[in-house]
DNA sequence: ACTATATAGTTCTACGTAGAACCAAAGGAG
DNA sequence: CTCCTTTGGTTCTACGTAGAACTATATAGT
């Protein structure tokens, strides 16, 4: 038997369970936000209140792991529904920084309540359990492929 | 502490771990197909050979976790790049069946090749072993996910 | 048999995302 | 100071995907 390919199925096969995770997951989410935000765009501006706003593009484009032109799209999107403020950086003639708006908070406030109570219905004690048996090792996947892409 | 607050900030990180892992892998997966076919419909070919074709597209969908639109639209890619073959089915005037062709067949050993080549460089000792470790957990979280949605 | 409902696929439209080319400002080398 | 390279963002284009409305066939209830 071939162990290479036997490593292809096994990696493989790993990587759709984690692609299908994901898409049911994303779903899940994405039904549980109002008003047609999509779960990227929420993700955004959870980052901002989290990690703190006034933040250049480019930087929130690689917490979240896109480009810069989505990044571009995303912000534009935010910013037409009022949850953002982009202004120029001061200290640099071609970057910008986010802001968040009080708008965009209190909107992300009714959002994490919204998902909380659809995720109490579908994630129980089991699920818990499991994220928290294989979270580290998740976390050192994601590094790794971070490091090595 | 709200311990509701503090699962749902759990289930976050979680799934956004995995959609990290998701989006990484995808775009490792991508760079080592050849000739701009895309990840997803790679996986439609492998699917074919691994569980047998001749099957409706709606089988393939739901095997995918994709809508039937989606699947329309990857089997007319697929079509018109000859790797498969469309024909009504003889038992349901509705529907039709999937049948990969020898082009499909060969390109899809083509593209194992290289990607398991490309993954190696990456996916090294340490990656499977964290893989083998969750991968019933994973699958567990899969099945709970789907059976809920 | 007849009608109502369910199912298989398609089409139309909208949207998130990426790649490539591009512009503008910053930084470094001489 | 000048030129070249790098970096932050935008624009244009292409594509995978989903939702909704639609057609056609099949199935169930009476």
């Amino acid at each position: 038997m071939n162990e290479g390919q036997g490593n292809t199925d096994e990696v493989f096969g790993f990587f759709t369970e984690i692609g299908i995770i994901n898409q049911l997951s994303t779903a899940l989410f994405a039904k549980s936000l109002p008003d047609g935000v999509h779960p990227s765009h929420f993700s955004i501006l959870n980052h901002l209140v989290l990690r703190g706003d006034g933040k250049p593009p480019l930087r929130i484009a690689s917490a979240m792991q896109v480009t810069k032109n989505t990044m571009t799209h995303s912000l534009k999107v935010l910013q037409h529904k009022g949850y953002i403020d982009v202004q120029p950086d001061p200290n640099d003639g071609r970057g910008k920084l986010v802001f968040l708006t009080e708008t965009g908070r209190s909107f992300r406030e009714d959002a994490i309540v919204r998902v909380s109570a659809i995720f109490k219905e579908t994630i129980g004690e089991d699920q818990i359990a499991i994220m928290r048996r294989i979270r580290n090792d998740l976390e050192q996947m994601r590094k790794h492929l971070d490091d090595n892409r």
